[in-house]
DNA sequence: CGAGTACTGTAATATACATTACGTTTTTTG
DNA sequence: CAAAAAACGTAATGTATATTACAGTACTCG
């Protein structure tokens, strides 16, 4: 009798033998890749196995059953994808900083791991949908946006820029950088890169004649 | 057999009576609500038909098959909601124009229809997504930007802006006023209305002090 | 009115998969 | 080493649902 009834299912049920982690690593990163090419619905297990090798049964030993198994690729990746994310150098130069950041955070998202984790965890559709999001939100999204607004706080107690509201300010900078081709790239539409070098430079440029103190 | 081998499920098999359109339309909209609730691939057809009346067969005669109803409905659905947003006032005052437009855009993009069919849109991944998803976008975000493209365009030509390029820019307008928000409602996760104000407030502003030719 | 067509309802077909069960083999560990 | 636990492989179970078939009823239009 499995462990179905429990709404966390579990990995943590006996020790973790090096081989044991060799396993679960082994069908984590295969779940990743089907999860990814096709949802979570549409995911089939018997591919997921087929690819890491091995067997069923022990899937399920550890994770539970289909949803478990998503949770752990969601928290694995979402946290893979935001360690890509690595800014050094906050300066006092909004210019370069924002640039710097943009530009990081422009080869993330638009990197085909980043945009399959996103519409991915969009087309969720199992009971436990809300759970599976938040985890996804709050994990990526919120925390990128998090390293920006207090950055932009700290500016603007500076005086170095003039923001009513940095959550939201960090939120439009974030998002203007994407626009116009992230909507596309998410829809499987082809675009052209360059516009992503476009974009940023004018969304650096924008928001800072927007935000600058100095006029 | 079916007509299943064409990639263009029929709808113009024989002549629409009128009892057939009603038909056709009671089944278009029972299955609206039932793919933006489900998306494409979780809905039921028989479901549609029990919310529909009606029968299954009529269903399959007039629609060919899952695919056909759902493109008939993204058609459908996405030109309902682009007709909502009807912007009378593109005077030569940015100010206002913008956040008129802004204002009913916001109003459009947070609508619950508006944010399953994206969602919906989204997460499709059958053979045929890519035609399915171009139809949605081209329908959709992209002719709502080319509206406002058009008009900062001519605010260019009268010298009242000055912006590098008009398309990336009304993308960036767009999605600095739906940011942050819209990603959260995306995801199901709840957000304070009031946000949506202010993104709106301070988007317009931010834009505005970095397009304006006039400092 | 009556033939042809549209519509209905129900049942049959076929497939795809999550989840379990179970017997065997390998690994771990006391 | 030997018992216990983990891993394996395969088959069984059960469900959900797209799609088709068919037989009967209601419309429509010449």
């Amino acid at each position: 009798m499995g462990m179905r009834g429990t709404s966390v299912p579990c990995k943590a049920g006996g020790k973790l033998t090096a081989r044991g982690l060799e396993r679960q690593r082994l069908i984590l990163r295969a779940a990743q890749g089907v999860f990814l090419e096709q949802g979570f619905e549409q995911a089939c297990l018997a591919d997921i196995i087929t690819r890491a090798g091995g067997s069923l049964s022990t899937l399920y030993r550890i994770f539970g059953n289909k949803l478990g198994l998503f949770e752990a690729v969601i928290k694995e990746t979402t946290c893979e994808l935001f360690e890509r994310l690595e800014v050094e150098q906050w300066s006092e130069d909004s210019g370069t900083t924002l640039h710097d950041f943009g530009r990081k955070l422009v080869e993330l998202v638009s990197s085909p791991e980043a945009l399959s984790m996103y519409r991915v965890a969009l087309a969720v559709n199992s009971p436990d949908r809300e759970q599976v999001q938040r985890i996804f939100y709050e994990q990526g999204p919120a925390r990128i946006r998090g390293l920006l607004q207090r950055y932009l706080e700290s500016q603007c107690r500076k005086g170095l820029l003039d923001l009513d509201d940095c959550e939201i300010a960090a939120g439009q900078f974030i998002d203007m950088i994407k626009a116009p081709w992230h909507q596309q790239a998410l829809l499987g539409l082809p675009h052209d890169p360059q516009i992503r070098q476009r974009a940023l430079e004018q969304g650096v440029k924008l928001f800072l004649d927007g935000a600058r103190t100095v006029r």
